[in-house]
DNA sequence: CGAATTCAATTAACATGTTAAGTATAACCC
DNA sequence: GGGTTATACTTAACATGTTAATTGAATTCG
């Protein structure tokens, strides 16, 4: 026995601070790397990052809309949106064309190659996520979903 | 009415997927920028980041840990912890020694400056932990903890 | 002992996160 | 209509995430 920790013996800190493995924003970022653990070899597999593919996978649902649209489906912010449709254009999974009305805008689409490379990959996600529904069990999921959302709906500013 | 969405009418996409809005890694995402936001401005106006305050926090409930055991605790990637440690000890917030016995290793503690960072920190931290838990109930947040926990744990590789 | 292996930490290279500043176009408004 | 303001990105600058390669020191094991 006599482990350092029970040596020193000192009260948790000389300012009062809850234990670092009781802290909401660090359970909630293990939670997701042990999901995005098994997304990430997968993606790689198919030479995309996990965030090109929200991208690419809010393009398949919805053509054609702008970069404002797109970032907030796909929760990127600006710039790196920007720089990751850079990316996906010069690879030609993206398009990009002109908003006719407003010359601010941009609109964006899949290319066949990107349509392609949505469809590799989906079945792919989607068993990852059945694997994942089966370990942990589909009623504690939706618990759990439910109170993520309850929890993210509850800590918006007032609007 | 006759909406861009009413219209074109398709059905979710080509391959089977699940509602974009319903993908475990972006509720996690999503509840963790929702708490983080309120977090980051205070950490801001005391001049440390989100990982910065991790590495801090750790050595100031554990001096003299080496970095593994520092990127254990903090939860950092290798790589990231040796920048953090190179800017914090820059700015003479965190001291580093060579161990004796393995010459390998650094080990690590929080000089005089980041002791008292740390002690203006922690109450402005904890105050926000407690808004939220506030916000949204002790007992609902116990229930998120618990089915956070279970999920990771079930979810790490078998041992 | 000494070659091979393991381990701790760092570096490298590229991608993204975060905030602030910049640029061009639209909308507003007196 | 022209100055002002707002909007839609984009760039810039710095910090971190992610994987692979590297370096130097400890350990293993024949």
């Amino acid at each position: 026995m006599a482990s350092r920790d029970a040596m020193s013996a000192r009260p948790p800190a000389e300012a009062t601070m809850r234990a670092f493995e009781h802290s909401l924003p660090m359970a909630l970022l293990r939670a997701r790397e042990a999901a995005m653990a098994r997304f990430r070899p997968m993606l790689r597999s198919h030479g995309l990052t996990e965030q090109q593919w929200r991208v690419i996978r809010v393009l398949a649902d919805h053509d054609d809309i702008d970069a404002s649209e797109l970032a907030r489906r796909s929760f990127l912010l600006a710039p790196s949106l920007t720089r990751i449709l850079q990316h996906l254009e010069a690879e030609r999974l993206v398009r990009r064309r002109g908003d006719s009305r407003d010359q601010r805008r941009s609109v964006f689409a899949l290319t066949a190659n990107g349509r392609r490379r949505f469809n590799a990959v989906a079945p792919d996600s989607e068993a990852l996520y059945l694997q994942i529904e089966q370990e942990f069990g589909g009623e504690r999921l939706e618990r759990l979903y439910r109170l993520l959302a309850e929890f993210t709906e509850d800590l918006q500013p007032a609007t």
